[in-house]
DNA sequence: AGCACGCCGACT
DNA sequence: GTCGGCGTGCTC
């Protein structure tokens, strides 16, 4: 009597798999990879089939209560993928299948779908390096989707940020001449199956799509391009934290696709992986390059100013020729704080070690950190004085430089929040929110207000994310980058100035080697956070011991350290950063540990590999 | 995760 | 004597 058992996994932090009885008339319809309705302790829930068998060594099986799809939703690859996905995440494959699977699948809905044609097998198996912007690599892609869009196969488009998926879509449907599919925004649960529909019976053969996309069930998948591939948004945020590159990577070797990543200027990791894999980049130069300018601080230490008087000059001139001039201030440049001018007293959130800011254009503090908003107090809560004042570290200073300097300009701002070009502006200060519009924005100078803040970061990302920044800030400058640095001299700005890349990652890459950062080592990031700061540091310290006294370890083991921010969201946050060769065998080592931990309930523990 | 079982303190 | 705290363990 076969296939009277089946293997089921479900989305819970469970290891599984359970086995399940096959009442009688499911059996002609369940197969491996078919989504289940079970009874799961007390309740039911959905589950994913990974294997049958004709017998349990479990006396008493629960019974399957019903299938959810009519043919397997789930293929061989999707399986493989995210077993791999759950293996390497340290989650359970339940929830890796969740992660990759869209909402709607992850309800008992009752999905009925056709298969799709099919067509004749291709094995490419290509991986290319199209070093370049977009724009710069587009009719080099547009060829190379042609060809493989005409060959029957299907194409998985990924871009960091949902807002370049329209332009694009509209770029995929010129080139295919087909209505294309954009994924990433939350759809409602109607259109979202619609599409799945649509591209899991092979209407639709091309998408769009943020991050998660990458896990779209494409049949006959001829092509996976990867855009912008350094942008932290392909990093997931919630567990478990995949990166979009390494699942991409999995899924070409498992669908014996072709993957494209286009940038130019990758991750030094990416860099590392395509050098070792001898994949020669093909470079697609912009034919256009702002000149770049350093300005040198240590010549104006006196000048106790934001904006240099070389950069006040340039902005004169760019000015009176009236091109529009971008000035590139980070996110520290940009927060305010609020404070009592009598007594010095700082408004800070009551739930997060932060700073309120006061947002000028709603009349209400904010955290940016927990995103709560309240009113800005009558009266100083110390001195009861009314001298509350909000004023920005960074951004106040400047736009009052600038008025004072260029009566006759119209400043705006561009900030995460604004997210807008304000029509007439010609003098705009944005943050790195501005990046993906900034092909449109037509500015004939940008400067770089402080280039030392962008370095001087304990993230050892830092360097390439700079090199990154000014590469793409000379290309969408009109005539000029102007850099305002103390540091002349750092590797990132003599790269961008040469445009040399294989300059800047032999340095980069050396240096990651010298001092034992990935991609020589990998990392595990431990996080724990609960709301008792003691009680949190004092487990955080005794895993920390566990650990460190395993004799055998492949790992080094940090110290607990409390995050960058120390209270977010009334939680108290300390991290212990695991260093070794291979994820897989630390991981090994330190699950026993993990599951003795997660029994705590009152510290949560998350695991955050390659963070 | 979410729920049941189980063994020690302050109460009608 | 009980109600209930949350530590521990399981989910086929």
């Amino acid at each position: 009597m076969p296939h009277s058992v089946a293997q089921i996994v479900v989305g819970l932090p469970v290891p599984g798999p359970f086995d399940y009885f096959v009442p009688e008339i499911l059996r002609k319809d369940i197969r491996v990879g078919s989504r289940v309705y079970v009874p799961f302790r007390s309740s039911f829930c959905v589950g994913y089939v990974i294997g049958l068998l004709t017998k349990s060594k479990f006396p008493r099986l629960k019974s399957v209560s019903a299938v959810l799809d009519n043919i397997p939703t789930l293929d061989n690859n999707f399986l493989k993928l995210t077993c791999e996905l759950a293996k390497y995440y340290a989650c359970s494959w339940g929830e890796g299948i969740e992660v990759a699977l869209p909402r709607v699948l992850r309800s008992k809905k009752v999905v009925v779908w056709t298969p799709p044609r099919e067509i004749a097998p291709w094995n490419n198996s290509q991986v290319l390096f199209l070093q370049g912007s977009i724009q710069s690599a587009a009719s080099t892609i547009a060829r190379k989707i042609k060809a493989v869009f005409s060959a029957g196969r299907g194409i998985v488009f990924l871009v960091p940020e949902v807002g370049q998926i329209n332009v694009v879509k509209e770029f995929l449907e010129k080139v295919c001449g087909v209505p294309v599919i954009a994924l990433g925004r939350a759809l409602g649960v109607k259109e979202e199956l619609q599409s799945w529909l649509s591209i899991k019976e092979g209407r639709s053969r091309v998408i769009v799509g943020t991050r998660s996309a990458v896990f779209t069930m494409m049949p006959h998948l001829g092509l996976i391009v990867m855009v912008d591939e350094e942008n932290p948004a392909y990093k997931q945020e919630p567990a478990p934290f995949y990166h979009t590159r390494e699942v991409a990577l999995w899924r070409q070797k498992y669908e014996q696709c072709d993957i494209a990543f286009v940038t130019p200027t990758p991750t030094a990791e990416l860099w590392k992986i395509l050098k070792d894999r001898k994949v020669e980049p093909e470079i697609c130069s912009d034919n256009h390059l702002g000149a770049l300018q350093v300005v040198d601080l240590a010549n104006y230490k006196y000048q106790n100013m934001l904006v240099s008087f070389p950069l006040q000059n340039h902005i004169q001139e760019t000015l009176a020729k009236s091109g529009k001039v971008l000035l590139f201030l980070n996110r520290r440049g940009f927060s305010t704080l609020t404070k009592c001018n009598q007594c010095g007293f700082v408004l800070k959130c009551n739930r997060c070690s932060t700073n309120l800011s006061y947002l000028y254009s709603k009349k209400k503090l904010v955290c940016y950190r927990c995103g709560s908003s309240s009113e800005l107090p009558k009266m100083c809560s110390q001195c009861h004085g009314s001298y509350l004042r909000s004023t920005g570290t960074g951004i106040e200073k400047l736009e009052s430089e600038l008025v004072r300097i260029y009566p006759q300009a119209r400043v705006a701002f561009f900030d995460s929040e604004s997210k807008t070009f304000s029509g007439d502006a010609n003098l705009v200060i944005a943050t790195q929110a501005v990046m993906p519009f900034l092909h449109r924005a037509a500015f004939a100078l940008i400067a770089v207000l402080d280039f030392d803040g962008e370095i001087n970061r304990v993230d050892f990302r830092a360097g390439a994310r700079v090199f990154s920044l000014l590469v793409r800030l000379r290309q969408a400058a009109g005539e000029k980058l102007v850099v305002q640095t103390r540091n002349p001299s750092h590797a990132a700005i003599q790269s961008a100035a040469t445009m040399n890349a294989n300059q800047f990652y032999r340095q980069e890459l050396q240096i990651r080697r010298e001092l034992n950062l990935p991609p020589y080592v990998q990392t595990i990031a431990l996080a724990m956070r609960g709301s008792k700061e003691e009680d949190v540091l004092k487990q955080s310290q005794k895993l920390y011991e566990q650990l460190n006294g395993i004799d055998v370890k492949s790992f080094e083991v940090s110290l607990p350290q409390p995050d960058l921010i120390p209270k977010l969201r009334d939680k108290f946050r300390f991290t212990i950063l695991l260093k070794g060769k291979a994820v897989k065998s630390i991981l090994k080592v330190i699950e026993p540990f993990m599951v003795d931990f997660s029994k705590r309930k009152d510290i949560i523990l998350t695991i955050d590999v390659n963070p």
